[in-house]
DNA sequence: TCAAATTAAATTGTATGCAATTAAAATAAA
DNA sequence: TTTATTTTAATTGCATACAATTTAATTTGA
């Protein structure tokens, strides 16, 4: 590419896909509102109605967030009564959240979300698909660069 | 998709896109450290290599970007001597941001960011086109809604 | 003309997001 | 065992993001 055109908004991937993230989640809100969550508290939601009663750092392995954004976000479902957070008897180190009635009847409710936001959208599902695949296919590729930058390497 | 299905992470594109945009401004990070950027900080910059003496409307409209975000990026910018923020003679309401003689150099040390994070992540040249155009489609297919939200329809 | 409506930034308030540090608990090693 | 290391959350500090409001300037319309 010429250096004339290296630097262009329009092609820097990373923008593209920085942009396309902000626009969709711009999309959740209104729907998510109606179950009074913000969409970082809906997708951690989400992690722990597949799977409750687990630590802080479990989430945050799944969401890829760190205690310093998972710790004021727990305690404001915490606050909501969506879920509890009590250390675990075995290992006190570990702060295990768990999911309370309310938090588990919400799904319920959410059950709906993601079919309202997909009708809102322009997408169509052939999109959508591909989107999700190749968005795996990055991550693979990047998460080594990650995991590497973990180790110190 | 069954109601087991439809609220599991794995099958939400919106946070396949969300946990890849993390991931990109991730690996920036240490390649702009060296430039004094953060990531965003970088994005208003390319943006102004490419159009200078724009008001903080446009170059936000550019970025995706409201004023409660760019006026104190763009205060710190000019804090660090890359650009001044002057009001428009012609329409005081309007603030126009000019890159300084610094702000210019600094284009020839970013020229070789977009190699340098490529070479570090995983990813191959056509991976990375094939991401920017679904990613462009992306965004025209969800722009029509949120130029409607902005409507009030 | 001149009040009403519109526009552009700035400000305020809330919610992330993450690096770096701290504190407490558990594990490893001497 | 007793210290050193490691692990897990919480905390601190800084930088976004964005909705909602405010302020100042401009444009519209009666």
């Amino acid at each position: 590419m010429s250096s004339e055109e290296v630097l262009k908004l329009e092609n820097q991937t990373c923008f593209a896909v920085y942009a396309c993230a902000k626009e969709i989640t711009r999309l959740y809100q209104p729907v998510l509102k109606e179950l009074g969550l913000t969409y970082t508290q809906y997708i951690a939601m989400l992690a722990l109605w597949e799977r409750d009663a687990v630590s802080v750092k479990e989430l945050g392995e799944r969401l890829y967030l760190d205690s310093g954004t998972l710790t004021p976000l727990l305690k404001k479902l915490e606050a909501q009564g969506l879920l509890t957070r009590a250390r675990d008897a075995g290992d006190e180190r570990q702060l295990l959240i768990r999911l309370s009635a309310a938090g588990k009847a919400l799904r319920e409710k959410a059950l709906e979300v993601p079919e309202k936001v997909f009708c809102q959208s322009g997408v169509n599902v052939e999109m959508m698909l591909k989107i999700r695949s190749q968005m795996g296919e990055l991550m693979t590729a990047l998460q080594p660069v990650a995991a590497a930058d973990q180790r110190g390497e």
